[in-house]
DNA sequence: CTAAAAAGGTGTAATTAATACACTAATAAT
DNA sequence: ATTATTAGTGTATTAATTACACCTTTTTAG
């Protein structure tokens, strides 16, 4: 410890997406604590003395969701003298991507936590909003440049969910041909000998994401890229 | 104070970026104290008490370089528990691109400044190399699709010299009528009625960034993009 | 049993953007 | 007057992106 510098209070605050209804959802909790008890927060928790802020993110995520080994990316740092009327608080975003499939929601019951779309996002404390708000850019510029995508659906998906995915995420409609053409012709998707029937009579193909084959593309001098 | 918390000491590195002689440089300063007393650092300080964190890196950039007004950007926060010997501390990077003609060398003799190329970096202490790292890719992405790197040059500038820029800052050659059919096709720049005579027998014209130009072309739903 | 409904799956032509490329102009120094 | 040096300019080729429409498969309802 540096004596002679002043002492903070550092936490994490952590945006959670989802993919559900072909819709790109956010966990939210309700805090049960003052300041501000019963609002709508990011989930959050303060940094432990001896852990590394990445680790504590994953703690507080794990917390929540009861889930491990999640995407989870560190956004930006917000340090407002007054932006926790609480006391000083440092808080470092991040922002997770969860399989919805996969969620423990009895986890999240301890928290009150519900799924919000964008379109229906309560008021938030704080700065929560303008992280939120970062968050949503950065998942938007990442997903066209590395297959974050993939840690939204479930192992298995079709062309039309990953389709319906990419559409959320950007907000905009998506030819089908030109999609398809593009994410096959990066070679980093393996179809399985399996169709999905729930959404279709026909059944379409299930497929899933090939690490092994995105390394491949990567190693040999290629980019992901979903312009 | 949250109480039941544990408390940090949150730091500022600062990554700053110069253009001279046709290369990107970094300006790093010798470390005044132990640990790794004489050890080649970047330039930082610790957040104060009512300190807005990004106040916090203006004002240790000042201090080193006498400059205010620079373009300053949060790039990660680095929080390993062992990363500074001397103690837990918690550092907030930043970059900072800066006009080298500007700069007060009086300010930097104090700290023991000097410039470095990228080709001829030192070891530096901690986590610093990795920051640097992470701050030239922030800024290779970031010169593609904003304005920044007028944020470089002086205020007065002949394309020669912006390519020079765009090539250092990418290392790799660029095609010279098509880097200028791109840059004015975008205009954003103002040609002004002077030559610069220093580096060349004939005369190259001077340009500015013309701010309002940026921003008409922005409102017009168009984009800064360099590719 | 056949018609309708609903999603799956496919290829090509037109347009636009990116790239490669080489000479003349102006001026200062010799 | 010649040479050396950097400034400045346009076009043709190639590659990438976009726009676009029909047939297939299967279930359900009449």
């Amino acid at each position: 410890m540096y004596p002679e510098s002043e002492c903070f209070n550092v936490a994490v605050d952590c945006i959670v997406f989802g993919f559900d209804d072909d819709r790109l959802q956010l966990l939210l909790v309700k805090r049960r604590f003052d300041p501000c008890r019963d609002c709508w927060s990011l989930m959050g928790g303060f940094v432990g003395r001896d852990e590394n802020i990445d680790d504590a993110a994953a703690r507080i995520l794990e917390n929540l969701t009861g889930l491990r080994d999640v995407y989870l990316e560190q956004l930006f740092t917000y340090g407002e003298p007054d932006r926790d009327p609480g006391g000083r608080v440092i808080s470092v975003a991040y922002y997770a991507l969860i399989r919805t499939d996969r969620l423990d929601s009895e986890a999240g019951n301890r928290y009150s936590a519900r799924w919000f779309t964008f379109e229906n996002l309560p008021v938030l404390v704080f700065d929560h909003t303008e992280m939120v708000d970062k968050a949503i850019r950065r998942l938007r510029r990442k997903s066209l440049i590395q297959p974050v995508g993939f840690e939204l659906l479930p192992e298995k998906f079709t062309l039309t969910r990953l389709q319906k995915l990419y559409e959320a995420i950007h907000h905009r409609d998506l030819d089908k041909r030109n999609f398809r053409k593009r994410i096959l012709s990066m070679d980093v998707l393996t179809r399985l000998d399996e169709k999905d029937r729930v959404s279709s009579r026909r059944g379409a193909w299930l497929y899933r994401f090939d690490k092994d084959k995105y390394d491949r593309l990567i190693s040999g001098g290629d980019h992901f890229e979903m312009k």
